[in-house]
DNA sequence: CAAAAATACGATTATTTTTATCCGAATTTA
DNA sequence: TAAATTCGGATAAAAATAATCGTATTTTTG
């Protein structure tokens, strides 16, 4: 619990990597083998991520992806809300009011929404970049 | 994805339950009926969290828990690690240096690792005494 | 133009984690 | 001794996560 998808954590390393060889296009199977990953699932990951306006990508042979924007000015947030749909830490974060049976008497609601600010404060204010050692 | 778990949820409402009682020894089965929670699960919980020491436990009829200490000496961090193992956000987070194929070449350990620490302020800085409406 | 190297996309499967339940034993009170 | 309760182990069900498969489409190159 509280904790990053292998999603979130393959996109952090594939990012990092295609902007050290931001020179190229880097294709999926490249960027799969040099940092260990599982191809099909990097595969389909960089294909949302190019959805969502992170990635650009070139068909064919000589194909592969580049950066949309420098990772130091993509957030962890970002990233997040890219690749999963949701980030609430209670179900009726997000909205949904009638999300559980006691709804109306539930003391908790407001106090977590205010915990997952804090958390979501600290996705905001952390970029792909920043997650490097040696900066 | 970072959320809480249900173990995390029940545990907070039922120890806000606990100390609005505490007057009396509190059944599982009266809190989980007044909460509308699944009794047999929030049963274990409870014992769970009297083994842990947040609870005060007695056995028989008229049985039931009481506190063990104030809910607002009890730190969700506290609360979370008494009811799971692990809250780390990466796998590798928790001291295990072989967990990932690449760990000598992973730059994003050391970082992921100072964002963890953030998240876990937050927790740490957060009793389930704060986790309450209108205080 | 044909073959090869890629991404694109939908469907499906496998694995793990989370949530929930069942059952029998031990304890305490009345 | 019966009832109400916690205790503890095992198991099951459901959901989420992770991974794979197969096929289509696009583009380059020989």
């Amino acid at each position: 619990m509280i904790k990053l998808s292998k999603k979130v954590e393959y996109a952090i390393l594939a990012l990092q990597y295609i902007a050290e060889n931001s020179s190229k296009t880097n294709t999926a199977k490249e960027i799969a083998e040099n940092l260990t990953l599982p191809y099909e699932f990097l595969s389909k990951l960089l294909q949302t991520l190019m959805k969502k306006g992170l990635l650009v990508s070139q068909l064919g042979v000589k194909g592969g992806y580049k950066l949309a924007k420098q990772i130091s000015e993509i957030t962890v947030e970002e990233l997040m809300n890219a690749l999963d749909e949701r980030s609430n830490i209670v179900d009726c974060a997000d909205g949904d009011s009638n999300c559980c049976s006691r709804t109306e008497i539930c003391d908790i609601r407001s106090p977590i929404m205010n915990l997952q600010e804090q958390i979501n404060n600290i996705f905001k204010n952390t970029t792909i970049a920043n997650l490097k050692n040696n900066l």
